[in-house]
DNA sequence: GTGAAGGGCCAC
DNA sequence: AAACGTGGCCCTTCAC
């Protein structure tokens, strides 16, 4: 396939290029690089086109060469021989076409292209339409669905797309034909692939939704760039904690564990590796211990007080998991050019619409203070930390519409307390503090579909007692249980639900298998608001964007519910209010029977 | 040696 | 599969 494209290595070139393209709604954008990293790498090409006229920028960030085979040569000086092409001249009219939102840039997987656009052009991409997002939206959690450029363009084009270039040196001082063809073949496609796929989007009622993944691929670029700053010496510290507890305890199971083993060595003590289930089941077993099927810790709990061996299992298993996931490793993740750790956030993580993350999970640090104080606002600044007060639970109240649930939100006491109250028919101050936990447990059971058996296992209620408290439960909130059984019955009548954004999920079941159609059940009951929350999350952090552009706040990490923002200390006020009030608004915009509450505050440590 | 699967556990 | 939803990371075990 032959397309035309122009390569451009000059600034008259470029400025008439860009006047080329500058009125066109659409342009299809991509970049090619010497690395993965934008830290690490250097930005070697910016593609840009309208379907039919290809512009290949070539920022030649290779000294030396000039020439790129079988293309004509330029006059002027290459771009990077002026300096850092974050203040050269010449890319102004690039930077121009790039920031403005005139013209919405359609990329795959935007995130990649837009944060070496600002790291390296210095610009933030204006307006974007991600191609990738786009097919995972429309693909509704399908899992066995590909979304690589090549897998979509198969599948909405039916074009078999070569991405043998993607992989190329494209550090060479002389590119290829072929790696110039290949980079403008993937910007020139962008605008059919953008046009296909929202066709689909219209008919799937997705616009809203990919609206609102467009706005947000920007913010999290940047939260990227930004990383989060982690003091060292703190996480060295409580690393050094954990490895001489776990040797300590290690020593002292090992102790226990030999004296089941039949063969004890003339040579000591047998070594039991304790990281093997298999080899401490066998050990525990000899000790004359009753194991259950699997050892996880909610299991060996209630042997652990009559069998020390299995309490000094447990102490372990703690500092084990704590010095393997939360060691050495994620100091390995500090960007040495930054001093910081930039993890990748995965924008649709799960097809509810929650992020993932990932190289570190940033979202699966250990609540405990000794490892959230590690992570700071370096000297001067300050850290401003804000989450969503009961979020899925206020969707739940909304969505329901159920009168006595929304009463409780909106009388404003202690939530927990006041749905126990309600539970258990008494006055708010005769609750008790254990019927505060069991009504606690439940409200936060109820989301995931939570079932009497496994409510009487976490309460040590016995099956009927757990029975009987559900039944309450749902008797003080009708129509929150009529809302979650429709939920439940439209799997096999719908087959698909949405997010209040829009997003939408399809059902995959065994019609004849119970626990698969129970499983889909308890999925359609929670997605709808897990999907909520994930999408009042993004939204607010598109409000925060635009509010904090010209301040010196910067997103530095989400999870889930939670936005942690770093700026100026002289700044942490104005920056809680700013960040307040676009995580409320974001609420409003999908909640609106039940307020939104959000606890926001500054401090020099991610703590609470 | 490498990679997938299984078990376990951290977050919300 | 904890008959409670969504993720990622670490370790062992087992197949290639």
């Amino acid at each position: 396939m032959e397309i035309y494209f122009q390569l451009i290595s000059d600034g008259a070139s470029l400025q008439k290029a860009c006047d080329e393209l500058k009125n066109e709604p659409y342009l299809g954008f991509d970049v090619e690089t010497t690395d993965l990293d934008p830290y690490k790498g250097d930005l070697r090409l910016v593609q840009l086109s309208n379907g039919q006229n290809t512009k290949v920028i070539d920022l030649r960030p290779v000294g030396g060469g000039r020439k790129v085979r079988g293309h004509g040569q330029s006059k002027g000086t290459a771009f990077k021989d002026k300096g850092d092409l974050r203040n050269n001249p010449d890319l102004a009219p690039l930077r121009e076409l790039l920031s403005s939102s005139k013209q919405v840039k359609i990329a795959h997987n935007a995130k990649f292209d837009t944060k070496w656009v600002r790291h390296h052009l210095g610009c933030e991409v204006g307006s974007v339409y991600d191609t990738y997002l786009a097919s995972l939206l429309v693909s509704a959690g399908d899992g066995d669905r590909r979304h690589g450029l090549a897998d979509v363009v198969q599948f909405f084009l039916g074009q078999t797309l070569d991405k043998s270039e993607q992989v190329s040196d494209w550090g060479a001082a002389e590119l290829s034909h072929s790696q110039v063809e290949y980079a403008a073949r993937d910007a020139a496609i962008m605008p059919e692939v953008r046009a296909k796929l929202d066709e689909r989007i219209a008919t799937d009622e997705l616009k809203r939704v990919l609206t609102l993944e467009n706005e947000c691929v920007v913010p999290i670029a940047e939260m990227e760039l930004n990383g989060i700053y982690l003091d060292t010496g703190r996480w060295r510290e409580q690393l050094d904690k954990n490895k001489a507890a776990q040797a300590k305890f290690g020593e002292e199971l090992q102790d226990m564990l030999s004296a089941g083993v039949a063969q004890a060595s003339l040579f000591g003590r047998p070594e039991i590796n304790l990281d093997s289930q298999a080899q401490v089941t066998d050990a525990l077993v000899g000790l004359g211990i009753p194991m259950p099927d699997t050892t996880r810790a909610w299991q060996l709990q209630p042997l652990a007080e009559k069998y020390p061996a299995v309490a000094k299992l447990l102490e372990y298993r703690t500092v084990a998991k704590a010095s393997s996931s939360f060691g050495e490793n994620i100091l390995e993740f500090i960007e040495p050019a930054t001093g910081r750790i930039h993890a990748d956030f995965r924008q649709i993580g799960a097809p509810t619409g929650r992020f993932s993350c990932s190289n570190p999970n940033l979202q699966q640090i250990p609540h405990e203070a000794e490892y959230r104080r590690c992570f700071m606002a370096p000297a001067g600044k300050k850290l401003v930390i804000a989450d969503y007060s009961q979020i899925e639970l206020r969707i739940l109240a909304d969505f329901s519409d159920d009168k006595n649930f929304i009463e409780a939100f909106v009388s404003g006491q202690d939530f927990h307390a006041a749905t126990a109250a309600q539970v258990f028919g008494i006055a708010a101050a005769d609750v008790t503090p254990d019927q505060r936990s069991f009504a606690k447990r439940l409200n936060f059971g109820v989301v995931y579909g939570i079932g009497a058996s496994r409510f009487a296992s976490m309460t040590g209620l016995t099956q009927t007692q757990a029975e009987d408290t559900l039944r309450k439960y749902f008797a003080t909130y009708p129509q929150m249980d009529a809302w979650l059984r429709t939920a439940a019955n439209n799997v096999k009548i719908e087959r698909s639900t949405r997010s209040g954004s829009g997003r939408l999920a399809r059902f995959n079941f065994d019609e004849n298998d119970r626990s698969s159609l129970g499983s889909a059940q308890r999925y359609a009951k929670n997605m709808p608001i897990q999907g909520t929350s994930a999408d009042i999350l993004k939204r607010a952090l598109r409000l925060l964007h635009d509010d904090i552009r010209s301040t010196s706040a910067k997103l530095v990490n989400i999870v889930h519910d939670e936005i942690v923002v770093e700026c100026d200390a002289a700044d942490a006020d104005q920056t809680a209010a700013t960040l307040e009030s676009a995580m409320l608004r974001a609420g409003a915009e999908f909640v609106s029977k039940v307020p939104i509450k959000v606890d926001v505050h500054t401090a020099d440590e991610w703590t609470k």
